[in-house]
Parts: structure tokens; C-alpha cells; sequence
DNA sequence: AACTGTGAAGCCATTCACAGCT
DNA sequence: AGCTGTGAATGGCTTCACAGTT
């Protein structure tokens, strides 16, 4: 009811390879959502590596500090063209510019926050998503007690304003921390308004457009998830 | 790296099927982590479905609410044991319970919240996890100025009485949620004082012994994936 | 010598298809 | 007839292994 049949287009010529590659975001071609999670944590640990000085990196040394293997590693970057320089390794800075650039976070994205309860209030007091491509510039809210007031520094404006919001602002992401009762209603005004992807905090399955892009953060499953480790009587433990 | 190899033990007689099964948590022989998310979104639907008086559900209905097929839904509840009836369905009621159990939360689990910054705090606000099994009894924090503090109903205490609290309060489960700089080290804590799994909201990789899971929620990293998904030109939408 | 890029092999997860109950 | 339980087939992801480059 969600996760639909692909459309499964045919694509992606493959024109064959340039050697050191030109700018970032060269091929594409249905890349699985595994690789595109492993990605975001080569970003984020490069991002560290940058901070701390480092100018190359290997495959090896970047799965080390993410519990992975290095064939993993090079297989990833593979898929979106030829990063590294053999012999040597990658570039940090270098690799970390192609990757925000396959993210599309080379620029800033805006991000609605709809439901401004306790977790949404909580996330826009945090400052940390600037740093990654990500700035909360708008919060919306149903309660008239809410409406009007300043939570880290977005003020928090009515549902209706949602539409003119997305257009002026440039907002394609939503944040949606809505109560359950209230989520697919929310998630279809959020969706004709012009969003094109949802990150769900509601324990809730939505249902959406084929184009528009959910995903699910129920807190409560990865508690689940983490206690039925804790009970498992064998059985393998998680990364990380 | 993680997912160590597994025993991959021959077992399970197949003792031919007892019509209803006697009591949950049967056989077992290391599932993968995939099909136990679905377990949670099966344990999230049914006890939506319970609590609108259904009595049965065919694996299809629960497929098709969640986006899946009936025949993963059938295998992945088959790893644990027959909890259907040919030419019925399965019992809602009866389901809930054994998965609950699966997970353990048929009995309530105490959690610690460690760090309580405007994260931390909206956690402990949040009245939904009680309902699935979940408690947040106990929280903690290094800063002088949060120490005595209550929040949802609980008073932040000083890391040091974590490792009393933990054998105190049986806590196996933490909700970590502290500055990137200190989370190694107070990850360190968290495991020394023997607490067993750790959700882990800090946007880095922690270190800790085999025997402790860790769940990573990095919530910039499922951002990325949103503008990933946005910013592409072809390739498949997400579930949910 | 060090390290990437990548076909091929191996492994794991999903889907198929049908036997077996109700 | 309806629906589960499960081997067998399929498909996809990961690992291997090595050619190719610095």
C-alpha cells in the first residue's frame, strides 16, 4: 500500500568512464536505499576527518571507523563514479563536496516542521542540522495557543499558511510530529501543498503519492527492535 | 564487522504442527534485523486493529497496510512459530501477544534517558512509549544546573548514580542523547554501569563491546536520505 | 607497495507456488 | 473456498579476488 510496484523505467546509458571524473553526480541508476544510508555515514565520519585536518582517507580506513568492509566501501562510492586515485586513497575534501553534492546538499535545503508538540519544539531548538544542509525555516501548528509563538527562532504559523510557505520559502522536506489521530489528514495537506518529502515521527503508516518520499522514524519500534536484542537468547547484536 | 558469522546451527525438528501452538517465544535461530522492524509494524498494526475490535487479519490485509507482500508477512511470523490458522487468518488478540513477547514487552521495560538537552526532554514528555512497553524511569546529566530537575515525572540525576539506578531500577535500556564530544565517554559509562542497548541519537559511530547493541538514530542522516530521494533524477520512492 | 575499481562468486532475503488445514 | 506454512526459485546485496593505477 506504499512501498509500490517500481516503475521500473528503463534508464542510464552507460557511457563509459573519465578517469579522475569531472564534477560530482555523474551516473545514477536506481541505487539501493542500503548504499544511499551508507553514504550519509561516509559523509558525516569524512566531515569529521575533514574537521580534524586529515587529507586522504582508504576504503579500509573509513570501514574501520564505521564497522564495515572496505569492498563495501569502494562498491558505494563506485556507483556514483570514480572518486579515488589508486595507490592513494581518497580525498577527503574532494570526496566529501561529491557526496554533499549527490545528496543535493551542497545548498541549503528549508525544512517545515508541522506539529510543533514537545519533539517538534525539540527540533528546532537544535542547531546542529544547519551544518549539514538542513535549516528548519518554518513550523506549523494547529493549536491556535501555539500559533504566533517562537521556538528557536522559526515562529509558528497556521496550517493555512502552508501552501504559500512552500512556495516562498523553497520548502520540498517536511518534519511531520503530528498525534497519531491526526497524521494522514496532516500528511495530505502537506502534500497538496507541494512538499515532496516527508521525514514520519508518527507511529503511523501514511499513505502518499508514489512521488512523494516517506520515511518512518518511530521511535518506539527502534526500542522494540533494541529490546528484542536484549531478549533474544542468541542471535547477532547491531552495528554502531 | 558486526554481524558475526552465525552459529548457522541444523536444528528445529519439525514436530508436525500443533493447531493453535501453546504459548509464544518458540524456536529461534537468528532472524535477520529486517524482518524484525516488520515484526514491530505488525505488532504496531494489530494493536491498532485490537483496539478497533477486529478479531482476525489475513496476512494480505496486514501486507497491504504496511506496503508488503502476504507471503513475507506469513514467512517472517514463521521464523517464530504457527501463529495462524489455514483457511482463517490469524487471531489479533492472540498475535499481539506473542509478539510482545517476542520483543519482551509483554512485561514493562524501564529505560534511562542520559542526556538532557531539548531532545532528552521531549523524550521524557512523550506519554506514548508506556503504552508499548516502554518506561522512561530514570534520567541523567553532567550539568550541575539540570541535576534535581524533573521532567515528564523525572527528576534528572548526576551520571554518577547511573551504575546504583541501573541494578536499582533494572534498567537495560538507554536513550542516548548527549553532545557528540562526550558520547564515546559517556557511552563508556552507560555500558560500565551495565546498562544492555543503547538508542543512540548522537551523529556518531560508538566503540562498545560485542554483547551491547546499539541502534543509531541520526536524524540529519535521514534528512539526507529524504534529499537524496528528492534530489535524484530517476529511481524508487520510499515505503511509508 | 599501496590502494582503487569492478566483474564474478557467494550469500541472504524476497517472492513464488502449492501442499495442507479449516 | 479461503488462507496459512514452507520448500524452491528468484533476485539483490555483499564479499572475493585481482587487474589496473600511482
Amino acid at each position: 500500500m506504499s512501498g509500490e510496484a517500481i516503475p521500473g523505467g528503463r534508464r542510464h546509458a552507460r557511457h563509459h568512464a573519465k578517469p579522475p571524473a569531472p564534477i560530482a553526480q555523474p551516473r545514477r541508476a536506481s541505487i539501493s536505499p542500503l548504499t544511499v544510508k551508507r553514504l550519509s555515514l561516509y559523509l558525516r565520519c569524512l566531515e569529521q576527518l575533514a574537521e580534524d585536518g586529515r587529507a586522504t582517507v582508504s576504503s579500509q580506513q573509513l570501514a574501520d571507523a564505521l564497522g564495515l568492509t572496505a569492498a563495501q566501501v569502494r562498491k558505494d562510492l563506485g556507483y556514483f563514479g570514480q572518486f579515488g586515485r589508486r595507490g592513494v586513497g581518497y580525498h577527503v575534501d574532494d570526496l566529501v563536496r561529491r557526496l554533499r553534492g549527490i545528496f543535493g546538499t551542497d545548498e541549503v535545503w528549508n525544512v517545515a516542521v508541522v506539529g510543533v508538540g514537545s519533539l517538534g519544539r525539540a527540533l528546532l531548538g537544535y542547531k546542529g542540522f544547519l551544518k549539514k544542509g538542513f535549516r528548519l525555516a518554518a513550523a506549523f501548528d494547529s493549536a491556535p495557543g501555539k500559533i504566533g509563538r517562537t521556538f528557536g527562532g522559526v515562529t509558528v504559523r497556521a496550517m493555512a499558511h502552508l501552501p504559500s510557505a512552500v512556495k516562498r520559502q523553497r520548502l520540498r522536506l517536511a518534519i511531520l510530529a503530528v498525534p497519531v489521530e491526526a497524521a494522514q489528514e496532516v500528511a495530505d495537506a502537506i502534500c497538496d501543498a507541494g512538499i515532496k518529502a516527508i521525514l514520519n515521527f508518527v507511529p503511523a503508516t501514511l499513505t502518499v503519492a508514489e512521488d512523494i518520499a516517506v520515511i518512518p522514524v518511530d521511535l518506539a519500534v527502534q526500542l522494540e527492535q533494541l529490546s528484542y536484542l536484549v531478549n533474544a537468547p542468541a542471535g547477532g547484536r547491531r552495528a554502531r
